[in-house]
DNA sequence: ACTGTAGCGGAGGCACCCCTCCGTTTCAAT
DNA sequence: ATTGAAACGGAGGGGTGCCTCCGCTACAGT
């Protein structure tokens, strides 16, 4: 809401360090990082990263001491992202904001894969993720809600359960993805 | 629907030793191999399902040649318990008939952790797992749709991943799951 | 009870991964 | 251009898992 309204992106954005070369294999390293959780999930080989982003594996462990740092600064990039996709949505129709924030949110690769793990995790950053996007969620459903457009028995943890459920299952297509999230979707819907 | 419905049963059974000691071993190693895939997914060390077994890693090797070999003998014996379950529920009102089945679905444990890959597994075992369970839970859905408490605009498939993704999630408790399931269930009622 | 054989278990070779440590390289401030 | 500090990369030690192979065990048929 504010300039910098998610804390997640500071602690992120700290770590990158100043100089050049140091810079630009963070951001391959990040890069990488997504990709292979992307595809492995977050037991993903750490070597495997180095490799891809074409940096040693000491330069990894110097930028990311442990595989929670990585994960955790993977996830917290796109929990930011899906939180500035909140502000854009915002001004639209009720059912319309929530639907499409929620799509926004099954096409994160790493979160698909890994969001589940994710949503259970206990660390201070995944909390502080977990609540960022909440804030930024939650409004959405609300609003939706007092519109008279979802039903009022359900919690938006349930719903964000739900979609990371389906987000994170193997389809035939991204259109049968799509479809079978309209359908579960229309469970939400208020009036049956 | 005859008497020996599913083929899927006789291939594991087949394989299943004619002698005392191998027989109890090759038991221990399905009930082993459940519990570990359940935990772990598909990836789960062999080494650990044999020390789970008390059993040699060379016995584990001698009965199941081949991590898939394993995999899909336990995945096997779940399908066709859940097509045995589909003839019992299959008196009932259509619309209970269908969601008592998928809520048996959501309960078998190996299944939920490994059903997303083997959702596209390729394998004969697979396919024929895949078959069986469509024939088995295909006509619950038939049957709910033509007395019009199911939409027509799904596919049986679509309506399986759905269930898939939602069962592989992990959930607060068994109550969100089970609310969780009941909304998304709410998407494919008939009438909006 | 005897005995041939199916079955057993685990040592060991190979591969991969984790993570540390340190000699070498590269940046950027002067 | 010089130079000190920051950053680099990869060798290597320890661990775990995969799978094979073969000397030992115990079952079942006579």
């Amino acid at each position: 809401m504010t300039a910098q309204p998610f804390p997640v992106s500071e602690i992120v954005a700290s770590r990158r360090p100043h100089r050049k070369d140091a810079a630009r294999n963070y951001d391959a390293l990040l890069a990488a990082a997504r990709e292979a959780f992307a595809e492995h999930g977050a037991e993903a080989s750490l070597e495997d990263v180095a490799r891809r982003a074409g940096v040693g594996i000491g330069t990894l462990y110097r930028n990311f001491p442990t595989r929670r740092h990585l994960f955790e600064s993977v996830y917290a990039g796109e929990v930011n992202d899906l939180c500035r996709f909140a502000e854009e949505v915002a001004d639209r129709e009720p059912w319309e904001a929530l639907t499409a924030w929620l799509h926004r949110f099954v096409d994160y690769t790493v979160t698909k894969r890994a969001i589940r793990e994710a949503l259970d995790g206990e660390s201070e950053i995944f909390l502080a993720c977990r609540e960022s996007m909440y804030a930024a969620g939650g409004p959405l459903f609300e609003r939706a809600r007092e519109a008279g457009r979802a039903r009022d028995d359900i919690a938006f943890d349930d719903l964000l359960r739900m979609v990371a459920g389906i987000t994170a299952t193997n389809f035939l297509d991204d259109a049968q993805r799509d479809r079978v999230l309209s359908i579960a979707l229309d469970g939400v819907r208020a009036g049956r």
